[in-house]
DNA sequence: GTTCTAGAAC
DNA sequence: GTTCTAGAAC
């Protein structure tokens, strides 16, 4: 039995990655350098995995420290963080027209990867920012996606290190500096309100989403309404569904 | 990564 | 008595 820790690499080798190879449940799309999957167990409403695929040829590439050793040794770390990066901006902008189609707005999508991640081989989350799915259970859970713990690494930052004469920025993400930032006390990452546990903080975060999703639906409905007015006739799009209902 | 569960916290 | 966390097992 191939283990779960291990199955996103056996996606990534996977010579057609399609609903013909992957079920429905994991497969969203792929590109010639890229494919991206559903989150098995998603942490917001919106919460997807952007993995290089990998050819015969290639060597390994377990995660982002081997990432930045090849990046080290020679060019070809940074055509795989771009072809990421490129994945991720298309993903984030469907993620957004999916947001607005059923929200009314759209909010933060979040693009970066774990400092030290539990399954091998690199990949790159793009996960919505309201962080209220019914699998994000547990402390390590949230502190590793709060943009306060620093356990989350933004492309953005990582793509700072890429720039020439950057080398010396370049973190170890050694484990034992970032491990301990997944035990922090749980805090709002929006109004640093601090929670007595889980259960709390899920609440207050539920709460934090539905009073901007108050706000937010409201003003953007009421522009697009104004919009509609001076130019009538646009087409509705239905949106493709990109994340599982639960 | 999740599940299970013992014992701490309430 | 029930809720919650955190470490072992997978």
């Amino acid at each position: 039995m191939t283990s779960s820790l291990k199955v996103l690499r056996t996606y990534a080798k996977l010579s057609d990655p399609s609903l013909t190879a992957l079920p429905p449940t994991v497969y969203f799309s792929h590109t010639k350098h890229t494919l991206t999957i559903f989150d098995a167990y998603p942490k917001a409403l919106f919460h997807f995995l952007v993995l290089p695929r990998l050819s015969a040829d290639e060597s390994d590439l377990t995660d982002l420290r081997t990432l930045l050793r090849q990046h080290a040794s020679g060019p070809g770390a940074g055509a795989t963080l771009r072809v990421l990066a490129d994945e991720a901006a298309r993903l984030r902008g469907v993620v957004e027209e999916e947001m607005r189609a059923r929200y009314g707005f759209a909010w933060d999508v979040w693009v970066g990867f774990h400092a030290v991640p539990s399954m091998e081989h690199l990949h790159l989350h793009v996960i919505s920012s309201d962080l209220t799915a019914p699998a994000l259970k547990t402390k390590r859970h949230y502190n590793s996606f709060s943009p306060r713990a620093g356990f989350f690494v933004p492309l953005a930052e990582v793509r700072t290190w890429f720039d020439d004469a950057a080398a010396a920025k370049v973190p170890r993400l050694a484990p034992e500096e970032y491990e301990p930032r997944l035990k922090y006390a749980l805090e709002c990452f929006r109004c640093e309100q601090p929670a007595k546990n889980m259960p709390a903080l899920k609440k207050h975060l539920q709460d934090e989403f539905d009073a901007l999703r108050k706000r937010e639906g409201k003003s953007k409905k009421h522009r697009r309404e104004a919009e509609d007015e001076s130019a009538s006739g646009t087409a509705k799009g239905k949106g493709k569904k990109v994340a599982r209902l639960s």
